[in-house]
DNA sequence: ACAGATTTGCAACTAAGTTGCAAATCTTTT
DNA sequence: AAAAGATTTGCAACTTAGTTGCAAATCTGT
């Protein structure tokens, strides 16, 4: 994937991109972190590993939570629109809702270019909505 | 307003209550106090005032930019979906789509329960785009 | 193994938002 | 109008995500 994306293939790269693909959903810097154990990297080249992996189009910032970006793997995306999210708002997990699909927006105003569209959604998880009665 | 939601009524709920209401537009805190001119006031009172807006149900949380939240009023609203919000990457202003409808998502998995639907548009305004070539 | 290009890690920084607490303000009662 | 009780304000100090500059380390192709 790195060599195909013409990227330096370095150890964090390596390793944060085997992290993404096994965990197979969206992960903040911190769990990822998490993931990678005892493979420690500075903040900065995670940062750093993340936005070249963006721009090589191998991931996807697919939404902020607590004020921290949650990156996936852009596989499962569509280039015009990725899958929506939920977030419950009692528990705070998120999950990615593939295979549900999303029309896209009509009845713009003309002169506007849409690059993306993205759907997020809140409410309550199977869990928390059957323990809450 | 702030009688109406049993809020005691106190210069900074006015003031920003009536910046919003002037702007009718998302607007973050540092935005809010470009408005608020010589009114001053500390950040922390800004945010306490926010968050009793929005527990009374006065505003939305409209999105997230540049880990800054903004806020609008919630009078454009229906309860479990705002209008969508379109943001320009190349100028990074943000737009309203009021009148643009979003249907509901549909096929979710059962005991999920909903309670807000968000949609976000990325993409060129018509300025930039006019621009581009 | 070498040279040049790229990436890494550190330290220092920025900026949004939060917390505790005493002083100030608001509402209701007298 | 003044007092009492409830609520809000502003300050200082803090937390946390993410950014920047730069020298040292690593990677690639030769
Ligand atoms: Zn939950
Ligand atoms: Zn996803
Ligand atoms: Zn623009
Ligand atoms: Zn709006």
């Amino acid at each position: 994937m790195l060599k195909g994306a013409k990227l330096y293939c370095t150890e964090p790269r390596v390793s944060i991109l085997q992290a993404m693909i096994k965990a197979d959903r969206p992960l903040a810097r911190n769990q990822m972190v998490k993931l990678l154990g005892k493979n420690h990297f500075d903040k900065v080249t995670i940062y750093r590993t993340l936005e070249c992996f963006l721009d090589a189009g191998l991931v996807h910032k697919a939404f902020l939570q607590k004020r921290a970006w949650f990156f996936e793997l852009a596989h499962h995306c569509s280039k015009i629109q990725c899958h929506p999210h939920f977030t419950c708002t009692k528990c705070g997990s998120t999950e990615c809702l593939i295979g549900v699909s999303v029309p896209m927006i009509k009845g713009l105003k003309k002169g506007i270019v849409i690059y993306r569209q993205q759907t997020r959604l809140e409410g309550l998880c199977q869990k928390c909505n059957s323990v809450t009665n």
